[in-house]
DNA sequence: CGCCTTATGTGCGGTACTACACAGACATAT
DNA sequence: ATATGTCTGTGTAGTACCGCACATAAGGCG
């Protein structure tokens, strides 16, 4: 039952990471001998655009940001990945390779894993598929809404919006960026981040100062964001399960 | 070896979708007995959002747009497919519905088939899985690509982006599509597409007549779009190729 | 403490669109 | 031939954001 106890440094406990702790103990022990726990310090490179995805990164505390990028240098981020994901899914797919970059976006820690490890068991079709099929779901409603939300909605409500899943994600009403950070994924200028940020801040919404933000009043701000927050948080709902003591669950 | 023979209308060729024809005989007899051979017109609408996924639609000829909506009638385009693909993957992760329309954007005919037949063969994990990985990438690129491009690019570039990509996935230099349709795919005001699409007329790179687009002058047209279209057509090129008879194939 | 770097605020001209209105061109039905 | 609907062109006022420049503030560190 205890099956955490392969892993050296998180001895005895569970991973926090929701895909690894719900498989059962058969497909983790497959996995847990090529798990490498680490620190994902804030803007760690998990992996580079055009290139081979080598490694999946599980996070248990912190958060992903994958960004598409163009040789021009143009970026704006396409998801957040927490604990309830992993870093890395075209490699699932049999596809080495995204022009995208992934990027730690809030502080924490996980686990890094061969891809090739992963995908083998992913292919047996078990537990770790129904996870990854439900995450890959979770992703594209993500991506998908942002599509839309990135053509037809102003300013103000992305950063709401982006504010709000970032903290869902993180599980955590502070995060650390800049605005400057925020602009890159907004794909907008700097300045207008400032705007849009002061704004808030005025009406007692969000704190901030230096790159540290505080999310005082959620109603508020879920009021500021557009409706894509709502129609990305029920898929989250409708698809994973928080328990009392903290677990996180997927319904399969 | 002739597995097109269980098809009644169709008789005696496989069938131009290239997921079905380069199923093994075996794979594509499971799902033979339950494809329905259907005429696609423009503008048939193949599922509503927030509906549940019953049919996945595999083309023969046309063009599919799945496309994002929101309660307020905002509407932007997401993906396109053609018959190198099918319309309904949400349904094969298990998840029966999404804030998607899907329709028609080129007439054509194809097959409709129940989603859960479908489901049931791809957990075996035969060459349908590999397929169904392969196309979820294709779609993952370009829908990536599109939440950078709405940000980023200005509608002429996203236009001629767009024209080449519907051409690429029909076959065909000839689309059938108003400006008033255009606008809509395109997150942007009619009379926007009218001066984006003028110049494009103006300078003899394409020809319009009520709904009528022609591609004349496809170099030209790719110089005017942005770098997206390249960064997409580059990954269908990895993973598909064009036989001299025709034939689409995935490089699996 | 003063200095330097990093983060934030602000202003100003320019532009790519929006929102709306209306007119002309063409297509089809009566 | 006339009517009716559909598609396309054009103009005008307004706005959200860009692009850039520069000012201010807030730590970090000697």
């Amino acid at each position: 039952m205890p099956t955490g106890h392969i892993l050296p440094p998180m001895n005895s406990t569970k991973p926090r990471n929701c895909m690894l702790s719900q498989l059962p103990a058969d497909e983790f022990a497959v996995l847990a001998k090529h798990l490498v726990p680490m620190e994902l310090p804030l803007e760690k490179r998990l992996s580079e655009p055009n290139q081979p995805i080598e490694f999946l990164y599980f996070l248990n505390t912190g958060l992903i940001s994958t960004d598409a990028v163009t040789e021009k240098g143009e970026q704006v981020e396409v998801g957040l990945i927490g604990r309830e994901g992993f870093a890395g899914l075209p490699a699932l797919l049999d596809q080495p390779q995204m022009s995208h970059s992934v990027i730690m976006q809030g502080a924490g820690d996980g686990y890094r894993i061969r891809s090739s490890v992963v995908r083998a068991e992913f292919l047996k079709g078990g537990t770790l598929q129904k996870l990854v099929h439900a995450f890959a779901y979770l992703q594209l409603v993500q991506i998908t809404q942002s599509v839309l939300c990135n053509r037809m909605h102003e300013v103000e409500s992305r950063l709401a919006r982006w504010l709000l899943s970032s903290a869902d994600r993180m599980e955590s009403e502070f995060l650390h960026l800049t605005q400057e950070f925020l602009s890159q994924m907004l794909g907008v200028q700097r300045s207008t981040v400032t705007v849009a940020a002061g704004d808030l801040q005025r009406n007692g919404i969000i704190g901030y100062s230096r790159g540290r933000i505080h999310i005082l009043d959620r109603p508020a701000l879920t009021a500021k964001s557009c409706e894509c927050y709502g129609i990305v948080n029920n898929a989250y709902n409708r698809l994973l399960k928080k328990g009392d003591n903290g677990d996180l669950t997927y319904n399969l």
